[in-house]
DNA sequence: GCCCAGGAGTGTG
DNA sequence: CACACTCATGGG
């Protein structure tokens, strides 16, 4: 057991770990976060502005690789002053302070998005834990693993099937029959328009999800994916529509190098601020 | 039962 | 380039 403070301000676990970004996190009823990073578990425990963890494993090393993950070098105050120029933006962004984009593995981050076509979170995020439970290792009497690449390589589609991806199964199993961790590793250093467009070459990747994966797997800010939500947003907040590339072109000139930051305030705006009646965000 | 989901792939005009 | 259709299924 490894004890430690976290030091990442501004940090909102809830709107960074249970806003759709991520799918293994879970919220205990006492606002504690428990969530697995590699072959690692973590509950995050917040008093007042600090945050306390525990992981069951990792030294020194595990504060590291939780503050990359919660991607705690970046300057989200001053992103924050960049984006709020944009005065639809800057209505809302107040209540959104403590939303950081997160640093997923690629691989995960990869295989979850192709996973996440036409379903909604609650789906998804049971046929995550269905695909670690079944071929993840177990860490605690909780969380298994992501199950790697070339063990899920070795599982045939129709197994796949039966853990209730529907036609995702094939999918997922052309992709890991098409890429290896050396092409992942090789992709962190390709320009992001190379790494776009051999992510979306591969089987089950589209604009959205290749743009979801540079943005969440590969850490590229300035990588916007449009869903229904976001084009539901840019509709009604900005009163433009048309491709995908369309919006995409104009949320590069509106949004520049920080984009997934802007399309994550409309997204949670959109998505959860909705729902709760709270929206923020509006037109001037 | 109905509606929809952090869409992609393929074919056609 | 745009649109239309299919894919397979469970959560709300």
């Amino acid at each position: 057991m490894t004890r430690f403070q976290l030091d990442i301000t501004p940090l909102d676990l809830d709107q960074t770990l249970g806003c759709g970004q991520t799918f293994r996190w879970r919220r205990a009823p006492d606002g504690a976060w428990r969530g697995p990073l590699g072959k690692n578990v973590y509950t995050i425990v917040r008093s007042g502005a600090a945050h306390t963890v525990e992981s069951v494993s990792g030294g020194a090393e595990a504060k590291k690789r939780l503050t990359w993950y919660l991607r705690g070098a970046d300057d989200v105050r001053a992103i924050q002053r960049t984006l709020g120029k944009d005065p639809v933006l800057k209505a809302g962004i107040g209540r959104m302070k403590g939303l950081r984009i997160v640093k997923i593995d690629e691989w995960e981050c990869l295989a979850s998005y192709i996973l996440a076509t036409y379903a909604n979170i609650p789906r998804i995020t049971k046929m995550i834990d269905t695909l670690c439970l079944r071929y993840g290792e177990p860490i605690d009497d909780e969380f298994h693993s992501f199950p790697g690449i070339e063990t899920m390589r070795e599982v045939p589609e129709k197994e796949l099937r039966d853990c209730g991806l529907g036609y995702r199964a094939k999918l997922l199993s052309g992709t890991c029959r098409l890429i290896t961790e050396d092409d992942l590793r090789a992709m962190v250093r390709a320009p992001s328009e190379e790494l776009r467009s051999r992510l979306i070459s591969l089987p089950g990747v589209g604009d959205k999800v290749a743009d979801c994966v540079s943005l969440f797997g590969f850490g590229r800010l300035d990588s916007f994916p449009i869903d229904v939500w976001i084009e539901r947003a840019l509709g009604r907040l900005y009163g433009i529509e048309g491709s995908y590339r369309t919006l995409r072109e104009f949320a590069a000139r509106r949004f520049g190098p920080f984009a997934g930051y802007a399309q994550e305030y409309l997204y949670y705006n959109e998505r959860v601020l909705a729902r709760a009646g709270a929206c923020v965000l509006s037109h001037e």
